[in-house]
DNA sequence: TTGTAAGCGTTATCAG
DNA sequence: CTGATAACGCTTACAA
């Protein structure tokens, strides 16, 4: 006696070929009523009818597995990153991202699948490249963050691939990616302060040198050659200082020395710790000053959540949401057209904030 | 001059039969290698190195969606929210459970997959119906909130298609469910209150009549009946307030009349307003009261973000991430064994916060 | 206007 | 131990 074939996960799940049966027509003909019929054929009314109905009644849903293999599409969308998506610690977490992808995707109907990358064994060879290769089952794919493995992502671009990295990746030939104008934004906040009056002002980095870091020092440099800045910026030590550890070496005679050498504003960027900042702020507190009042005090980015309640930072946001919204436009436009050519910069919005005013009149 | 066939993105992937071609073996075989060998079939050692070279060599990389058809399952977990998943609104958002969910589908290798209630062409239809069975595509579904339509739902798991409700639903007969066990965790601040000497108390709920409220309410009455407190909770107006609009009923002089009739301890439970808390702390104010010194107050669930900062409510919180992760093992036991049994109450842990002590003495 | 049939890349079943 | 061969559910020429 023969066994009965092992029984599928699959069971229940209605299939074409029902919904045929039930609505007395061919497989192909579900196939075209279901899938919009791009073809332009022809389709009687009422036999389409019937077909959704039946549909509807058995509760049909394609098998996005199937689709794709077919050579069709998915209308899922991939989002991938090598950390976990919702981390546990909600400082650096994708969400505000995530908030802009799932606005866009639902917009132009597609699904979201979450692809994470299991942190676990990162260093084995083959281990990489078989997480990020279960993308292949939406139709395109959106990467996050900049831990995501080289190599096996170039290997998917090369092989045509769709794929988005959210932040800049020019590493990769060929990988678009979008990311916030962090430079032009920066730019913008030494001119507004240039308009206030300040004449010399400070960047104080953290060490990390992540692309993002790298590309505000751009702007802020860029901004600083303008003008009579770019005279005033060329006496005493350069406008840009990267320290090891913020919290030792930005204190209050650091601030009170570049305050003598005609420093009036000070900015800091944005990290996951915020330490340069946070060592700013306590410097400048430390020795007795008050911002605007005192000097002007710049925050490249948004602060930490726990000082969200403190004096509102002058400076730019990074509108997050549109980021994730910008990576699925242009994927989809990798989708749809086969090329994007929309900028992958995407601008960030001037923070007026209370921490910046004209510098104190000269002593 | 027929067409090309559309371009598929597949492009020179190589695939199992390339790889059979180099290693001089049967597709099969390589399958079999490749797939590590569930089957126990016994491989030449010679056989499989030269297979496992080819692949190497081609840079082969399963196609996930012929897997997937083949497998007849796509490890696809699907998470359906009626609301946008990501709301903008971050104040209830489901981010909590959504951290528990991914964390444990990842360590059972699920991919997810989100669906949203707003996802819809919004237009006419079944409405919620078609929308429902989008989650087909998955091979089972979370549900989050109670605004889940349940006829749709019911037809879902009446077919037999996994699903599992996050938050109590026993209203559909079949449906799996994993809720918080808010009776118990009521229970247990009452039974705190009691240790701490307090004799009658009583319990502000909002009029929504959510099923989470309810089960509060039950968990009360319940630990109100034990011991002594049942006698004491005899006496005068009942334990239970029910308010329309607790800002208009919940006055300084309401709780003034409370605690002459001998309350000494206000209890009031978390909803999407905490409206109900909220004006309990402010009637406590306005009377120039102060908890936990002239009576004690409590919160059944976490207080609103916004309130984060003051002192911390006497209460429990409900476990949200390991809400989640039970979800997502209910849904992989109905995937794999077929039945969950495993029981669908999380426990809530106790808070002490600080609104809590004993009673006063009596004047 | 509808049906037939040939794959898509993999897994699973058997007979060698 | 290996290799045909048949699904898996769907799309898409092409035939009727």
């Amino acid at each position: 006696m023969a066994e009965q074939p092992v029984a599928k996960a699959r069971r229940g799940r209605p299939r074409q070929a029902e919904v045929a049966r039930l609505a007395g027509v061919s497989q192909t003909t579900v196939s075209l009523v279901l899938s919009g019929n791009k073809q332009g054929i022809a389709l009687h009314p009422d036999t389409r009818a019937r077909v959704l109905e039946a549909a509807r009644q058995l509760g049909y849903a394609p098998d996005p597995a199937a689709r794709r293999l077919a050579a069709a599409r998915n209308d899922l969308l991939g989002v991938f990153s090598f950390t976990a998506t919702f981390p546990t610690d909600v400082a650096h977490s994708y969400y505000p991202i995530l908030v802009g992808v799932e606005q866009e995707a639902v917009a132009r109907g597609y699904d979201l699948v979450l692809f994470t990358g299991s942190s676990a064994a990162p260093g084995r060879g083959g281990g990489g490249a078989a997480e990020l290769n279960r993308v292949r089952l939406a139709d395109g794919c959106l990467f996050l963050g900049r831990h995501v493995p080289a190599d096996p992502l170039r290997r998917l671009v090369e092989q045509g691939y769709p794929a988005v990295h959210i932040g800049r990746r020019d590493e990769l030939e060929g990988l678009a990616w979008v990311g916030a104008d962090y430079a032009a934004a920066t730019a913008e906040v030494v001119r507004r302060l240039a308009a206030l009056g300040h004449r010399r002002m400070v960047l104080v980095c953290e060490s990390d040198q992540a692309l993002a870091s790298v590309d505000r020092e751009r702007g802020f440099r860029a901004a600083l050659g303008e003008g009579e800045l770019a005279r005033a910026s060329d006496a005493g030590p350069g406008p840009v200082v990267r320290v090891a550890d913020p919290a030792a070496e930005i204190t209050a005679s650091w601030v009170r020395a570049r305050l003598a050498e005609g420093v009036t504003a000070f900015v800091a960027e944005e990290t996951d710790t915020c330490a340069a900042w946070r060592a700013l702020v306590a410097a400048v507190d430390a020795a007795g000053l008050t911002a605007p009042a005192d000097l002007s005090l710049a925050l490249l980015g948004a602060p930490p959540a726990d000082l969200a309640g403190r004096t509102e930072p002058t400076g730019f946001d990074v509108p997050k949401a549109e980021l994730g919204a910008a990576a699925v436009r242009t994927l989809t436009a990798l989708l749809t057209e086969g090329g994007a050519d929309c900028s992958p910069l995407v601008p960030c919005a001037f923070r007026s904030g209370h921490t910046a005013g004209p510098p104190p009149p000269a002593p």
